[in-house]
DNA sequence: GAGGGGAGCGCG
DNA sequence: AAAGCGCGCTCCCCTC
């Protein structure tokens, strides 16, 4: 109705600026410690059900970025006098996985050829060369690529692009047709999760689908989307949180001086001094690529190391740890 | 006053 | 009837 009468533009518009004010700007200033006068958050190990982190009071991996006001919020975090922020992330990781897991030729190509996937994937599924691609067609391909990752049907396709149902599904039948690899996998894995009860990630870590037989048909589906999406989000999970581990290893060796004070999902964030930026910022992509993860314990002496923040006020995981 | 649960919205 | 995965926080209504 938004896109038809004001009144329900202008209550989207309320909604949105009042979520900002009172979870952003209204609470995060009441939120800085004295003590350090920074804003801790806590990050939980054990809680998704995907191996990803979550974090909490405050939450700081859902700090505004999509919006032009919400950017504004994620502004006010700076680094301190002579440091940067130094901010890696994973591109399209997810995508990847899905590459790696079906062994699809045409993915695995389209990534090794270092291509921008979502053009590609429109190249491919539209039939038109990779310099036709329309900023429509891409936008759709997109909308297939991250559909895909969750395992979204045509209706659900059909409404996120505004087209039809059976429109949406002969773009499905498209991308299966010109990436049969992923089609196989998709259904490999439902039979899998079928068959063992849970699927698991690359590294072997599990998620148990109790529903995954039920014979509510929607149970049973929204297990089978589970089925599809975990192995690819805890996969990227699971990579994250190891390079999260050389990293950690990485700066207790070395004197940069710089700090690991974030990570939300497919990203990692530093605070390093200004000087070393580029010296940090070059082994922390290796480290994260994994380029690194024997050599550099070869001049790493170890020592015990006592990690984590004592708090008294922590409620998840016991009184004093976090 | 504490806590549950749903709606709605912020992020990847 | 529902048809897109994973989270946390605020607001509101409700119960205890």
């Amino acid at each position: 109705m938004a896109l038809d009468y004001p009144l329900p533009k202008l209550i989207i518009e309320h909604r949105g600026l009042s979520k900002l004010k009172s979870t952003y700007t209204d609470k995060l200033p009441l939120m800085v410690d004295p003590a350090t006068k920074r804003i801790h958050t806590s990050y939980h190990q054990a809680v998704t059900a995907t191996g990803r982190l979550s974090s909490t009071d405050p939450n700081l991996q859902n700090i505004p970025i999509r919006s032009q006001e919400g950017r504004r919020i994620r502004q006010a975090f700076v680094a301190p006098e002579g440091y940067k922020l130094v901010a890696a992330d994973y591109s399209q990781i997810e995508l990847r996985i899905m590459a790696h897991l079906s062994q699809d030729k045409g993915l695995l190509n389209a990534f090794a050829h270092g291509e921008d996937i979502h053009k590609a994937t429109a190249a491919e599924v539209f039939g038109v060369g990779l310099d036709q691609v329309s900023t429509e067609q891409r936008r759709s391909a997109k909308a297939i690529n991250f559909g895909l990752i969750y395992g979204m049907s045509a209706f659900g396709l059909g409404k996120q692009l505004g087209v039809g149902r059976n429109e949406a599904q002969k773009y499905i039948d498209h991308y299966f047709a010109t990436y049969p690899g992923v089609q196989h996998y998709m259904d490999d894995i439902r039979m899998k999760a079928a068959e063992n009860g849970y699927v698991e990630t690359l590294f072997g870590r599990r998620l148990y689908l109790p529903e995954i037989k039920a014979s509510n048909g929607m149970r049973r589906q929204a297990a089978e989307r589970t089925a599809i999406n975990a192995p690819m989000q805890g996969t990227a999970a699971d990579i994250i949180k190891r390079a999260m581990v050389k990293v950690d290893d990485w700066l207790l060796s070395s004197d940069s001086g710089a700090r690991m004070i974030m990570q939300v999902h497919d990203e990692l964030i530093l605070e390093v001094p200004e000087a070393k930026v580029a010296e940090v910022s070059t082994t922390l992509v290796e480290l994260m690529q994994g380029l690194r993860s024997w050599m550099y314990r070869y001049w790493w002496k170890p020592e015990p190391v006592i990690t984590g923040t004592r708090r008294t006020d922590c409620k998840r995981v016991s009184p004093n740890f976090c």
